[in-house]
DNA sequence: TTCCTTGTTTATAATTATTCTAAAGAAGAT
DNA sequence: ATCTTCTTTAGAATAATTATAAACAAGGAA
């Protein structure tokens, strides 16, 4: 559990204003045991069902924007119509299944380590990221 | 070189219809040398670029549909505002240099063998995809 | 051939996720 | 209190994709 207090600390840590609004996001978000999954839409929805208070879907975009810039979420690469994150910020996988279009965390040691043996010039790698689809 | 009769035989064996916006198509995406990595869009443009007919866009999704369904395209796991496909439908895997929003191939041998050593009671594995993210 | 059925193409409209805009409101500093 | 800057918001704009339904073409049968 999470106070309300070290969200505002949070956020004023990363010279974003405490409005009432994030905070709302905040708890939704990060006051959590598990990582948690979701698209824009889904944490719309939660905001209004959890806090009572509606936070325009603006908002959630910006909000969601802003803290992955923080690297507070994460984008998970999916092919979907809609984008994924995750409060997961570690370096993990996942799987994806295809028929709930759901996500599971895979961690790192399920997966083993990932060696890549190719270089680009002038690039260098900025993630490594392995999604397992799933059938019946 | 592929001949057009070729494509023929092989819109014919799809239960697909020969017709000429899907050999144009075909013409476009198979006959090449190396792996092609592409978005509606592109293909869309490349068509009346290389064969000087033009082609409804409706058609090129419904086509690209198509062959992705009869497996001779691939989609490619990424997150981007346009959907990616490859005609490399092999297993193999991915770079994505984000600044330049270009794909290269990672071959199989250059990642190294993937075991997922997880699994989920009900579910098996599809498809296991790498993604390379690369940044300056 | 000609006719018939079924599949295909097409322009355009509809849908959907996301971003933009600009005005009103709230936070923080002075 | 006042001022500046950041934030929220509704709604408009954008962009990718899908749906619609009418015109058209392919393949088979007579």
């Amino acid at each position: 559990m999470t106070s309300k207090q070290e969200f505002v600390e949070k956020l004023r840590n990363s010279s974003l204003r405490p409005t009432k609004q994030r905070i709302n996001i905040c708890e939704v978000l990060f006051n959590r045991d598990k990582t948690f999954h979701f698209t824009i839409n889904d944490l719309f929805n939660l905001i209004k069902d959890k806090t009572g208070e509606k936070v325009s879907l603006a908002t959630v975009y910006n909000t969601v924007h802003a803290f992955h810039k923080k690297g507070y979420l994460k984008e998970i690469p999916i092919n979907s119509n809609q984008t994924y994150f995750d409060t997961n910020v570690t370096d993990h996988h996942h799987f994806f299944d295809v028929k709930e279009e759901k996500l599971i965390d895979l961690k790192n040691e399920d997966v083993g380590p990932i060696e890549i043996q190719k270089s680009i010039p002038g690039k260098k790698i900025k993630s490594v990221e392995v999604l397992v689809k799933l059938e019946d």
